[in-house]
DNA sequence: TTTTTATATTGTAATATTGCAATATAGAAA
DNA sequence: TTTCTATATTGCAATATTACAATATAAAAA
């Protein structure tokens, strides 16, 4: 036992908790802010915004690849990394469903 | 080492995190789409909706409180928990101010 | 009071995450 | 080619999460 009981959930709520589980770091929440506040994709960079080494930084890079909110395209020697637009849609969609949803309740 | 380096973030990233952290497992997420689907706040039951023992559940939903994403308020024995509307509004608030800055560039 | 019912807490084993030094990889520059 | 520069991978120690049996708590029913 402690692993967790993925099988007995339904796909659609082992996908979302891994979208969640992709954010619930502070240093993945502030690779997306400082990607948001660039106007581009950026190259580089990211290692020195970030309190962590480089080997650190990397694997929080890949977990969110792993999950499709970033986009990471090969540029020569460096990486562009960028949000994925597609991805973080379906954040806002699933909490403006639920935000519907709430309002046609009391509570 | 392997501790997370909370105090080199921001307060607002760090919030943030805890946010997600506690909706990144399904049987979370599963409790909080087990709220919407009824139209009241639920004494009990959402034990018998959980493929997973009642104190791993008791577990769960205290995460959620602490989150405080969902309310419980006493209810005789019973406790009867409701979802938390400003709690979910902030991730709706959230998603929906990053899908705006998304729309002002391109990629 | 005793029993039942609903939920929380404790303790613990299994597993996952985090962080980083060391090292590997691979394209660009010299 | 050799060196530099940027990023990834490996290995491992520290810590956190998950799950649940056993137990505790506390209000309601008998």
């Amino acid at each position: 036992m402690g692993a967790s009981k993925l099988d007995s959930f339904s796909d659609k709520q082992n996908e979302l908790a891994s979208l969640f589980k992709a954010l619930s770091h502070p240093a993945r929440v502030a690779i997306i802010e400082y990607l948001l506040t660039v106007d581009t994709c950026i190259c580089g960079d990211i290692v020195n915004e970030l309190p962590l080494a480089q080997p650190t930084v990397s694997q929080h890079l890949k977990e969110l690849k792993n999950a499709n909110i970033i986009k990471g395209t090969i540029e020569g020697t460096a990486i562009c990394y960028c949000i994925n637009t597609e991805t973080l849609q379906k954040f806002e969609d699933y909490f403006s469903a639920i935000s519907s949803k709430l309002k046609l309740k009391c509570c």
